[in-house]
DNA sequence: GTGCGTTTGTCCGCCAGCGTACCGAACTGC
DNA sequence: GCAGTTCGGTACGCTGGCGGACAAACGCAC
């Protein structure tokens, strides 16, 4: 009952698949920048690296619809990406924020078609892509791909857990916190382009509740923000006012993924 | 800052692996009253089921405990257990409910050794279970027992996710119906044996936020009720006052297993 | 530099759920 | 059959966040 319809944000805004813009060989970022993809071993590297897609992310676009099928495993290099669930009522709520630790489809790679819910460009950018064939095939192989994109998913899944968690103990300010943090740790920057609404969405609350943390954030400090860019000015702090639930995705990540190749 | 502290709850009254009675072979219930087992090509059925342990899960007990090493995988056969995570302040959420549809433990096959959440028995019963090693092996063959495990996977995060979604936007009277129905659709009766105490752990709500709800539910006559015994009366009618997530769960649940061998 | 759409700030009434506490009824063990 | 414990019902004041609405600040386009 504590539903509130939304508008229905980005849907039919922008373009299911965004355009493929394919450079020029010599211009592209390295697949590298994607932890991911960096921490194959040179043999299956050689086979894949050939069939990535260099796919440019606008801001909004969606890579995934809910229930639709999905053709492409992507792994972000500079973008930022969130799973989120679409309500009937046109909430919604985002599961997990995925940048260049990580890549979107993991059903995909596990024998399913599509999920309920869809992915959310929440940091334009770059993603490489891979077709699903591409990837059944690799994954067939039963080889340093298959284990690596296992052990991504349990940290996909402790970040889902704990959004579920977060969202039924802490406020709105921890949860901003969290988020915010999740967003930065995934950039080569420190600051995040988006709008209150766009965070509402994400959190799943109202507009207005999230002007309302970001003025507390700001007033102790931890941020600066104005039309749609956020600053993060003392990342200790955020950490601080954050609750333990942006601490446990991060030691499980790290746990899981850091020690890569 | 709406941590409600709460009785650490099972932790220390029983002990965290409990004792196996392993039953004389020919009482010992038929494994494939768990359906992943039951799904299992029959070459994969006579490796692994020489090695099945009967374990006997008392309410309350532990599968596993959070960030401690996980010995075994557990198949329910007629026993139902929750994932959940136990908050600083001794709150907690419950993140699914496996029984005979699933298993416990998938990080372990995914090459992890804990997870921060843990296991408790929220119905009494058996599980068969195989130790780490055994089902390594079995998972290192490639077979059919990986494509259908990484397909419960898909259903589980699914599962986990939607309670984000309800966690957020969804009113106690809802979770608790979506819960009911989660639990009973995983038993072959009618009845769920849980104090309103425990259910308030589950969901992670005031104990007298269960009272209200429940007793709403019983004068509409969906269920009936006393002293840890909650009766479902009205399935039909459970499922109309639910949330759409208890019906996202169980129709990708239905699509990813329903249709096995 | 004017105008308009976007973004952010603010206000108000409302309520679900919280924390806490107390009580009686039902069951258990002895 | 009595004492002690567990379980469920109820009450009360409080508050975070909701829904809705309006206005000010900002910046882009012309």
């Amino acid at each position: 009952m504590r539903d509130h319809p939304k508008l229905p944000a980005t849907t039919g805004r922008t373009p299911l698949h965004p355009a493929m813009n394919e450079a020029p060989l010599s211009t592209r970022p390295d697949p590298r920048q994607n932890h991911l993809l960096a921490a194959l071993p040179p043999d299956v590297q050689g086979r894949l690296f050939p069939h990535l897609e260099l796919t440019e992310l606008p801001l909004r676009s969606l890579l995934y619809e809910s229930g639709r099928p999905m053709r492409h495993v992507y792994f972000p290099t500079d973008s930022i990406i969130s799973m989120q669930y679409l309500l009937e009522s046109g909430a919604s709520t985002a599961l997990s924020v995925v940048g260049n630790e990580g890549l979107l489809g993991v059903n995909l790679l596990m024998g399913g078609k599509s999920t309920p819910s869809r992915s959310v460009v929440q940091g334009a950018g770059h993603a490489y892509r891979l077709s699903r064939a591409r990837v059944k095939e690799e994954f067939s192989r039963h080889g340093e791909m298959l284990s690596l994109m296992l052990r991504y998913t349990q940290a996909l899944m402790t970040q889902i857990a704990q959004t579920a968690v977060c969202n039924r103990h802490h406020s709105i300010d921890q949860q901003l916190c969290r988020w915010l943090l999740l967003s930065v740790d995934r950039l080569a920057h420190d600051s995040v382009t988006l709008t209150q609404e766009f965070i509402a969405n994400m959190l799943g609350v109202r507009r207005a509740g999230v002007t309302e943390a970001a003025l507390r954030l700001e007033q102790l400090g931890a941020i600066s923000y104005g039309r749609g860019l956020i600053k993060v000015l003392d990342r200790t702090q955020l950490e601080r006012l954050s609750c333990e639930c942006y601490r446990v995705v991060r030691k499980e990540s790290d746990a899981l993924l850091h020690y890569l190749p």
